[in-house]
DNA sequence: CTGAAAGCGCTTACAG
DNA sequence: CTGAAAGCGCTTACAG
């Protein structure tokens, strides 16, 4: 037989006090005796009492629990999310964790309409939104969203003419820093893989980034050597494959990010070419398989752990009826072996 | 100003009906009119009126939520989490939104005190246990949450003697087809990289099946070719490391995981020995960095969209009042290049 | 400091 | 097929 769960009449019954003590003296509220409240806290515990969250969060109207949506363009393989965004997961979950708050996940195609009714269904206080994808897609819904006044913040590129709250790196100055420090170990002719429109953002910035590098040092930019791709393996490879049929002279490539650098590499030494003695290669993330890589991987970490720690905090401002404001990290230039100079 | 959010009673009065009836109409009740039925449908929408979940909840004691507990042994980086539990994530999240549940998600460390109390505190209809660490510390939380009877399925290795559902990979069988592919690759002298204690039965029985295919085949186990490594590239480095400076005689080396493979190759290729014309490397879960690896990495790969379905399938079987029975899944051997044979 | 009572927004027996 | 009413288990003004 299953036991019947106890209620805070049961611990107030057994304590020989009301409910409403029981409830104040398990809040810590000042209101209750000190002893009574140890009393009572006692009695709860050794029942093993828990307070039902759905009466406290039907009556305060608060969940004490937040929604990521991890959107995504699908993928063949359905398992496979991109590595950058699960280390923001994973640091998005420690910091509603440390803020008392749970965590409620939810994977969307960028295709679909979003199942972004937590917060209507008082499932969630609010939203953190995280992924990639066309942005022009991506807009339709924040405005969808800023419409129903729902309490949510994002990852990425500040939005521009939209009041939502962003964190994100700044990409341009991460695109500068790792460039400047190829062309340093000699490099000349750079060439980049990944799409620069502002259907990505993100990647644009890193792009605009190198190519201020470039002229800054007097180099050219040969936009022969760039060829689009977006953040996988395959997608690198491809375009590395590209690049290497265009028969253009290169000596570094810059990937948009780690995963396609990854890729890049594969083709290369495919055509035997050399990592980095003839062609320096980086990428953008820090993410985990960067330092696995052989050579490792040169690349700009961004910091997904205060990344996390930002996007909960400004979130819960935010439910708070606080104000909260984008912010853009810096990025960390990580020297590894795949440009020459690493260790 | 922020209008009041509707509730059953405004789509009522709106309908003209009461608000059971609305109540019923939403949750598609056979006992109401079509007519009426598809009328406060409409006018719900209209509004954007979404039930709430407390309410709903409270009244019927279910959540319609899981809570996924990835527990894990701390790691230097924070935000690493094994990619193979990321799949898995994945697929659990996925087969959640199928069944209509959401996912609660929350990390653990498995030294500490499980924040096990979801079902507890009513957020969670069942919970899903995940990860890796000391098996020994392990037991006894799976005893308290079965004195609890908090409905529970895990991951990983059948449980002796415990009432537990499990879901995990036929980790023998995987290692026998393995080292008996590279076995038929004239392979002879096979290093095992992974801990063979009870506190890993995965690694333990991968170990195992490993060892019947050598003798199947009237080759020597050499114990000294064997060193401990946990799931992480560091460990897998070191023990290859380890095993170089041994100077024991192997052409192969079989890692209980792919992480510990891929920081085996590196190791190997520090020290100029080829893989694989010179040494032959197969790892075991296909997480998806097997196959980005330089050479690709031969490996056994286990089902995590299967994996995921199954946990979430038992789980709400359990949560239901019916029978769910632990499940042992095959795993696929997947030729790539690290062993030779490969494409 | 404590208690009695209202009410959060639903679902579902019960009565018709 | 529909409605009035009870009640899920809390929190918190209100009264003392």
């Amino acid at each position: 037989m299953v036991k019947a769960k106890n209620t805070s009449f049961d611990i107030a019954y057994r304590a020989g006090v009301s409910q409403s003590t029981v409830s104040r003296a398990l809040r810590n509220s000042p209101l209750v005796n000190e002893e009574t409240r140890l009393r009572v806290q006692a009695i709860a515990k050794e029942l093993n009492y828990k307070v039902d969250k759905n009466a406290s969060s039907l009556r305060t109207q608060r969940s004490g629990t937040i929604a990521l949506l991890l959107f995504e363009d699908p993928t063949n393989d359905d398992s496979l999310i991109n590595p950058f965004f699960m280390s923001m997961l994973g640091s998005i979950t420690r910091a509603c964790g440390n803020k008392g708050y749970d965590l409620l996940v939810s994977f969307q195609q960028m295709s679909h309409d979003w199942h972004a009714d937590f917060e209507d269904t008082r499932k969630a206080d609010g939203i953190i939104l995280l992924g990639y994808g066309d942005y022009t897609d991506y807009e339709e819904k924040l405005i969808q969203l800023i419409e129903q006044e729902t309490h949510f913040v994002r990852w990425g590129a500040e939005v521009k003419d939209l009041a939502v709250v962003s964190v994100g790196c700044d990409n341009f100055q991460g695109g500068y820093q790792l460039t400047e420090h190829v062309i340093n170990n000699n490099r000349k002719n750079f060439a980049f893989l990944g799409g620069v429109s502002s259907g990505s953002p993100e990647f644009l910035d890193r792009y605009l980034g190198h190519c201020k590098a470039l002229t800054d040092h007097n180099l050219v930019i040969n936009t022969q050597l760039q060829f689009d791709a977006i953040s996988t393996e395959e997608s690198g490879h491809n375009a590395a494959l590209n690049l290497i049929k265009g028969g253009e002279k290169f000596d570094a490539i810059m990937a948009a990010s780690d995963l396609i650098a990854v890729g890049a590499m594969r083709a290369l030494q495919e055509h035997n070419m050399r990592v980095p003695e003839d062609i320096a290669v980086f990428g953008f993330d820090d993410i985990p398989v960067a330092s696995f890589t052989f050579p490792t991987l040169t690349t700009a970490k961004q910091d997904t752990m205060l990344a996390g720690e930002l996007l909960v905090d400004k979130l819960l401002a935010l439910v708070n009826g606080e104000e909260a404001k984008t912010e853009l990290m810096a990025t960390t230039l990580v020297v590894r072996q795949s440009c020459g100079s690493g260790h």
